[in-house]
DNA sequence: TATTAGTTATTGATCAATCAATAACTAAAG
DNA sequence: CTTTAGTTATTGATTGATCAATAACTAATA
């Protein structure tokens, strides 16, 4: 055949890896159900991502690349500012639930270059939120902070889980 | 050959699964490394658990139970309780790391038997801290229980990732 | 006709799970 | 006591399925 798609097919692939990555997890996902959600045949994938783990990769940085983006446009006064960013990180997970989910799957698969990635996006969410807090003048900056990520991660584990009891209803 | 071991083969071969899971996680562990870590044949894993999943399952039932026997133990006044039982689990986390990494392995994993062992297991932790929080009187116990529960996820996943840095080192 | 975009066919490895065999013991019968 | 019958503990060999990855091919376009 020839080429039905002029496009961004290494696009596409990545967004047909991050819903089923999602959905499936990283060792039940297969590359012949990434290529039949992406409208290729399963050795094509090899064509854009050498390795399956490369492409899980690419799609968990865009994950936290989306998230730390997201901090970074998050713009309030001092005392508004960790209202406004879990108002922020609310939005996106309603928008980008797969990259949510992604963040989870990560945090437990013992590959070393997967596991070298979800440490570094962690981390920099991290150090970015402690410095966002800190300059807001928060007091007790390093257990605020711990508080907010970890609140974060086990909305993210309810969500994955789909286990909404485990969080307070009354949390907007 | 005969019977080198009169004893406890089952409860031998849970403990080594709990070790190699919490290791390698769920898919990256062979039921031939649980054999050699137990001292036995890969197939004589299978006259006491009837699959994999079944002994996986097995050693997160025990995980789950232990940290709420753990809490169960806890005796304190309303005044000392979230301070005690926050010890209680730092003296857990010593004890048995391999079941609470085994937690944390459980979230991720899609097969859906061992995702309602997980939901349950989380579930039932957070109702009797619920519990607890409320006879103690403390206000606002929703809202102070998820973040006691985040807070303590969070300490597994910094834990499990060897990611110290996640949380405040103003901890104990 | 060269390049690009894609395919089909195939391989090599890995594993959970099954099965048939055997070693080592126990207990009853003679 | 010693044969016989039966049980328990355990293994080696194998199988059938699943997958990531490669190689070799084909068709459309410019």
């Amino acid at each position: 055949m020839g080429r039905p798609s002029g496009g961004n097919r290494k696009e596409e692939i990545l967004e047909a890896g991050l819903e089923v990555f999602a959905k499936k997890g990283y060792y039940n996902t297969t590359t012949a159900h990434i290529a039949e959600k992406a409208g290729i045949s399963q050795p094509y994938v090899f064509r854009f991502y050498k390795t399956k783990e490369e492409l899980f990769i690419a799609a968990l940085d865009r994950a936290f690349e989306r998230i730390l983006d997201t901090f970074k446009n998050v713009d309030a006064s001092a005392e508004q500012l960790v209202e406004k960013m879990i108002d922020a990180y609310d939005k996106l997970s309603e928008l980008h639930p797969n990259e949510i989910a992604l963040q989870v799957i990560g945090i437990s698969v013992t590959e070393s270059a997967i596991r070298n990635a979800t440490q570094k996006g962690l981390s920099n969410i991290r150090s970015y939120t402690l410095e966002r807090f800190r300059d807001a003048g928060i007091e007790n900056v390093e257990r605020e902070v711990t508080t907010f990520l970890a609140r974060g991660i086990l909305c993210n584990i309810s969500y994955f889980l789909d286990l909404p009891e485990l969080i307070d209803t009354k949390n907007k």
